[in-house]
DNA sequence: ACGCCGTCTGTCAGCGCTGTCAAGACTGCG
DNA sequence: CGCAGTCTTGACAGCGCTGACAGACGGCGT
């Protein structure tokens, strides 16, 4: 014997018990759960009432099946790391529970062959149609899946798009720019030998942050050459580019690692050559990722919005109505540099 | 012009063309796709003839509007780990992929009030009503979760359950005997003063692999105690407890940290008091989660299936119709070690 | 021969909602 | 005052599928 024992249906209040107890159409109901336009403030104040009265919740199954969205969106990732692809899902199901849609995830091998792509791609469009996909990195960049969504008029926008920025909608971040912002926090705590540990030769971010960081030295007036080395993005990496790096005739005193992974590899390496950081060499990572503050000493780092990223994504997608926007249009979201202990003052 | 132009719906091919086609009514479509018995091997022969020509897939909106399941099933979590969380994602989805079944994720933090967790199961409940959930720990033993679930009816399956254990269908590995393992291996490297890096107090597993460790080593024959230090399962608490467990008057030379956050906050400690890894102590850790090759050395830890175990857990809310296995079993799921580089003979 | 039962197949009414269409209620204007 | 145009509301037919039920058929016992 529960509270909802006079509704038909097993507990659940429909659409039509709603319309009865507000004494309006189904229609009408209807209406003013899509926030479709021409409802009147008191029709529509009726019905409010009558579903917080009824604790009504829309059922998505029927929803979709009469009408033509789906309410689901899909993130699709290729993605290793596993920080990183939570973060991006965390926001990406905040933005669908705010709009009553859900979130499916899907996973897709990008380096596969593209007939075998071509089939994952068909076999997801086709099993659960999407109202959008949320596309991240790699996938972002990838021209096979991207040409055939705009083939096929499917909705996306991707996240840290590199390749033909324009294409779609899309959420970055300033890389160039904070890879400045390292280089310029690296001098004003009296740094004037230079290191960096690069990514991946193809990673659009990867070359973006070099680019920003080498660029913001010349500025700074900084002639002597910075030391490269590769760390591809990955621990190993960065032990292997450390080892290079430290024993470099005149060391640096300040590396800038391209992202966390290869700035814990880095300092791996610092400890085995016996030089501490952030005493003899500080150590700046990118990502603010789990493994920032798994490592000793904490890893100073340029925060990136991640999960915002990921929720700006998903609210690109689930946007329709907004046609202010162009679709192409790119959003720009904030960074900043979180201060641990891997950075310090130049030695003397 | 595509090839389903002949096809009413939009490109999709539906039940009632798979019907026409293969000149059977309706409903017979239904009982071959819902594998319902009574059906000839002539008549299901023709209809999956059909289905594969048109490459039919079902409406998941209309089965699950029409019939009493919802082709969905929801995965709770409220765990910290993005690794551990990942895997046994990729487990439950790899299960509903399996059974044209879609994921449902919520996350709920289980440490907020009971009012509050009451008032988010009911929405979880309402919102999307699922054929089933999986619950990860700590909801795994969360009691108010659980009794709600069983008041209900609603079915689900437990990860890693640790009390009352066959309350419901669970999957677990056993943690003792893990623990013995590491301690027979320390053992077998002539290894005879140890230490251990304890999980939280409250922490089923952590519980059992203290206790599977102390008990193998006492039956090996080790009469010095065993130091101990609480490391929390925590990086931060890994570093604190190597500090005591280094500073000990007879320093053990191998450690078992139940964890592997805890064991890279414990090899860290080691580093700083210039220890080295595996040559003066021998490190194990547990889970072989992802922090185990983002530590140097690379960490001989114990691996856990947590993707399996995702994988398991779900399969056992989707099999319903195998009344079999009574509705508690719980299943056991293989261990093993796997030797990287922190664990060594015992310095002589 | 008859009825009974078990196997196989079909008919049909919805599930809860939205899109289409149309009607009623206004408004402004000639 | 009448008419076109706009705003507001409602009636109704499905969306694609399943559950309940009924009919057809063959083998069995009596």
């Amino acid at each position: 014997m529960n509270t909802y024992s006079h509704l038909k249906n097993g507990g659940h209040a429909t659409m039509e018990d709603v319309a009865r107890k507000a004494g309006v159409s189904l229609k009408s109901v209807s209406r003013v759960i899509n926030r479709e336009p021409h409802v009147s403030e008191k029709l529509r104040a009726k019905v409010e009432a009558a579903i917080a009265a009824l604790d009504y919740v829309p059922d998505t199954a029927a929803r979709s099946l009469a009408g033509s969205r789906t309410f689901i969106i899909g993130l699709l990732f290729d993605n290793p790391s596993p920080n990183y692809t939570m973060k991006i899902q965390a926001g990406v199901y905040r933005a669908c529970m705010e709009q009553q849609y859900h979130m499916r995830i899907d996973q897709i091998d990008s380096s596969c062959p593209p007939a075998e792509l071509d089939a994952k791609l068909a076999a997801i469009l086709r099993n659960s149609r999407c109202d959008g996909f949320v596309l991240t990195p790699p996938l972002t960049d990838n021209l096979q899946i991207l040409d055939t969504f705009d083939r096929l008029g499917v909705r996306y926008a991707r996240v840290a798009p590199d390749i033909d920025r324009d294409r779609a909608r899309g959420v970055i971040i300033d890389d160039a720019e904070a890879a400045g912002l390292v280089a310029r926090h690296f001098w004003n705590l009296g740094h004037r030998r230079f290191g960096i540990v690069t990514g991946p030769a193809d990673h659009g971010a990867a070359h973006r942050r070099r680019e920003g960081f080498l660029q913001a030295l010349a500025e700074l007036g900084v002639t002597e050459p910075v030391l490269e080395a590769s760390g591809g993005f990955a621990f190993q990496g960065g032990i292997q580019a450390g080892v290079q790096l430290v024993s470099a005739p005149r060391r640096p005193t300040a590396i800038f690692a391209t992202n966390d992974d290869s700035a814990a590899g880095l300092m791996v390496s610092c400890w085995r050559a016996g030089i501490t950081v952030p005493r003899d060499i500080s150590v700046c990572g990118f990502d603010d990722s789990w493994v920032a503050q798994s490592v000793w000493p904490y890893l100073t780092t340029v925060y990136q919005p991640i999960e915002e990223m990921g929720y700006a994504a998903a609210r690109m997608v689930l946007d329709r109505g907004d046609t202010s926007a162009p679709a192409s249009a790119l959003q720009t979201l904030p960074f900043h540099l979180v201060e641990r202990d891997s950075v310090t003052v130049a030695p003397a």
